[in-house]
DNA sequence: TCGATCATTTTGATCGTTCTAATTATTCGG
DNA sequence: CCGAATAATTAGAACGATCAAAATGATCGA
């Protein structure tokens, strides 16, 4: 491989102009510059990467974890996420480097390591919790990283803490809205026991909307852990009580799946049933859906980290001037067949 | 961040003896390594990466191109793979870097990039197709790198391609063969069209075990492109047909998916179906899958790019004394009950 | 006790780039 | 056509680690 060395002398010139063609060509004279652009592609020259990071003390990697396997269906919508994310750190000239972790403190453990290493210089967090450990300490250490997820429970202004979220509470209500729009009077709710950041806001939209008295609430609210089979049984509890729904929102596609199995089997294949994330399944087998604007949350938090279309620069952690955060707003994926039902989509 | 001078300092050694006690503790006096080990401990220090892969020309770093999205159920388990190299490279202390591409040809362009900039050493293919223009532009610049398929259409024993691979057809034999020990008779196809080298290859498994002449082979065998509905279409029109199956296998699960919504539409809740790929999906409605051994697959890859246990060496890509190639054999995860038809799995 | 041998530690150079500061070319008003 | 200002280019040092080889310390048989 050649070196910048090689390509000066090539271009007879020295090595330093040929380092202000590539980061800093406007001061480069247009003769020189072009001779010296020649130079470089003659000789097939590109920067060693390695070399460039020592000098400059920026990585432009950033890091993710990928999330740790679920046997749900949901999950792909991180999968999703990352890809994306792969997408436009690209367009930025970044690179992304990821990993695992078994837990909180293992993922900190291993940030740490890539952050003290100078192998990345911010981070991505996905699934915000409660009092998270790994928030801490990159606050604490002044570390660059944005949060796909609220920080639940704490400073929701704090500018140290650049986050990005989708507004599930609206999405569900809007969610909610349509189907009584289209008649439903009675809409029932399968979500997750509190508490859960996610989850209790997501159950807020529908209660927001849901039109019903505390009592009727009641009984039409069901919470379980994720799973399609959770949801199956759920719906199924729902529909042989004595105040029966006639739609159902889920706080996810897993449980929203059951739930229209259920119904398919129930004898109430017509059942408007509404899931959350829009993944393959739901579109699949003809669920609605209220899809997260991945691509814009994904350009956000590149925004709160890079800047407006930044390169690799990388601003510093606690000015207070704009908001470093985002909400975003979801839409619903309307699908009118339930194709378990009719055992395909447009007929035979 | 401290460096490896001032562990020295710290520790009354030199700068080499630092290095020496990360890299060969062996050949450092006990007594000095102790005192060193203190001083690392006691400062937080931590080797810089970049200088570290600048002195010793090594990355340390795989990198891994991400599948197009896709808007099928499969495809998750190229994101399981992720995950398991992810997991697994970390433990031989090697990091993974991913990248997204449109097509062949810009997924080259980014290997170049990565590869001349000596930010990646190695790579991973998957999803191999019919004269791959990474392979060949791989070899013939001598970057190490293994796939996740078969070189289709090339020399499967060329040792300059390591490469490891699931037995399809072994798997699917397998299907057929446990279906008619369950007293199926007619067993039919869904399968991918033809030249899918994959496709063919679990075809061809079908055809050896199935035990029906060329006639009813070709009366029960379909091919399309992959996706739920296709499957459902496709499996209706078997059912419909002259000569019914009694149970299919499906080269994907989204196909079989399909296949399960129509059968259990057509009054046939209990014909055996079987998927390929064991996604969450499959878990979720209750079908059978084959399911790739996604943890061997990611080792062996890993042990033909770097050795048994090797933490970060890498051997040249063309000695002919070991195999350079690994193909596994992937099992059939039985379900019995469809919970497409029950509408949950274990009974109210 | 001495020189040879082996174990341990240190010194100087180097990887390929960019930074800082100094040097040389060019432009321009008078 | 000169001197000052600006533009363009270059030389030397530095980033933080490891390599290669030299230097020092320890061990041991004669």
């Amino acid at each position: 491989m050649p070196t910048v060395d090689d390509v000066a002398q090539a271009a007879g010139v020295s090595r330093q102009t040929v380092s202000n063609v590539l980061n800093s060509p406007a001061i480069v004279r247009e003769t020189t510059r072009e001779r010296v652009e020649r130079a470089i592609a003659d000789l097939g020259y590109r920067p060693h990467a390695s070399a460039r990071r020592l000098r400059t003390r920026r990585s432009s990697t950033i890091g993710i974890r990928l999330d740790p396997l679920r046997d749900g269906i949901s999950g792909a919508v991180l999968d999703r996420f990352v890809h994306k994310l792969a997408e436009q750190a690209d367009a930025r000239d970044l690179r992304v480097m990821i990993f695992t972790a078994d837990g909180p403190d293992d993922e900190l453990a291993h940030i740490r390591r890539l952050h003290d290493g100078s192998d990345v210089d911010a981070f991505v967090l996905i699934g915000t919790v409660h009092g998270d450990v790994r928030q801490q300490w990159l606050i604490e250490h002044r570390v660059p990283f944005v949060s796909f997820g609220r920080p639940w429970g704490g400073d929701l202004a704090d500018p140290r803490h650049r986050w990005v979220d989708v507004d599930g509470r609206a999405g569900v209500r809007d969610a909610v809205n349509r189907l009584r729009a289209s008649g439903a009077e009675r809409v029932a709710w399968i979500g997750w026991p509190s508490p859960s950041g996610t989850g209790d806001e997501r159950r807020a939209g529908w209660a927001e909307a849901c039109g019903l008295d505390g009592a009727t609430q009641a009984a039409l609210s069901r919470s379980t852990e994720d799973g399609v089979e959770q949801g199956a049984a759920l719906a199924r509890e729902l529909l042989s009580g004595a105040t029966a729904p006639d739609a159902i929102v889920c706080a996810s596609d897993s449980l929203a799946l059951g739930a229209l199995m259920a119904a398919t089997a129930a004898g109430r294949p017509d059942l408007p049933i509404v899931g959350f994330d829009n993944t393959p399944v739901a579109g699949a087998v003809g669920l609605s859906s209220v899809d997260q604007p991945l691509d814009e949350v994904v350009a956000a938090a590149l925004e709160l980290l890079f800047g407006e279309s930044g390169g690799d620069v990388r601003p510093n952690p606690d000015s207070n001037e704009e908001p470093t955060n985002r909400l975003l707003v979801p839409r619903l994926v309307e699908r009118r067949s339930n194709h378990l039902a009719l055992g395909g989509t447009t007929g035979a």
